[in-house]
DNA sequence: TTTAAATAAGATAAAATAGTCCTATATCTT
DNA sequence: AAGATATAGGACTATTTTATCTTATTTAAA
């Protein structure tokens, strides 16, 4: 479904949310072990959150990432994927067609657009304010 | 979505399945040509659809693919995943994690759900006939 | 029976994705 | 001011996916 760029961001990030919205910073280190994801990986992803400013850093002793707590009900899915790029995925044939459309379909494309349309919503509509309470909630789970 | 493999692997099947709703035999360069895929790697993939029992290959001059008549009914999109080894996809979590269940959920886990299940019915659902049908009535297309 | 045309199969190559490593830079603490 | 700890960024490596090339085999037709 998501690459792994897309998923380490995604799980990463929630898990920042998690933290910030308890008014605490987290390290890459304690991102990586509490996300089960490979730490230098993680590190170049959490560049690219950080460059689309959805999530902050600070260097240095006592540094970390955090996302102001005022941003989470802003801050949806969509918008991560948008950051570390892979979302256009979900606007795209099914079958890979340049040209389909309405008018020249792929054989599956009325009833994959309803899907599409169904995936794009759940993207955009998860924020994380949400995610990070279901979090915190223990009811939803990050970890491997 | 799908992968390189299973795209092709899904048009070529279809266009094998019109040419022999039509009772006619089709070629390696004519399905590369006809739906625009890399002959030689499409050629890999009719092997793998070959090894399933999904398409009969036929060697030598006016050698070619085909399907017969009768199975077209009984073969759905699911099965051609399945022949060039691509559906496991959408019965894993969509975040990657391994013991997502509806015990230990990842956060999207119950909306992905649901999408998951509307992607798995489409795939079941998608049978070559109509399939092929809807490709000879020029309904739908394969090009790109 | 030779030739041409077709698929089969194995080896190889190229490209994209995933992941690591090392050095630089910033900043808190002592 | 020095040292420790953190992120930033560039170079590099590994793996997977996508794609090609070459040779073998089969078979219809000339």
């Amino acid at each position: 479904m998501f690459s792994k760029t897309s998923e380490y961001g995604i799980r990463a990030t929630i898990y920042i949310a998690g933290k910030s919205q308890k008014g605490e910073r987290t390290s890459l280190k304690e991102i990586s072990t509490e996300i089960n994801s490979p730490k230098a990986f993680t590190a170049k992803i959490l560049q690219l959150l950080v460059k689309s400013n959805i999530v902050e850093s600070i260097k240095g002793t006592s540094g970390g990432f955090e996302i102001p707590q005022h941003n989470l009900k802003n801050i949806k899915i969509s918008d991560i994927l948008k950051a570390v790029g892979g979302v256009e995925v979900y606007n795209l044939c099914g079958m890979g067609l340049r040209d389909c459309s309405p008018k020249t379909p792929c054989p599956i494309h009325h009833k994959y657009k309803l899907i599409r349309e169904e995936i794009n919503a759940m993207l955009q509509n998860s924020d994380l304010e949400e995610l990070a309470q279901n979090l915190n909630d223990g009811i939803v789970f990050l970890k491997l």
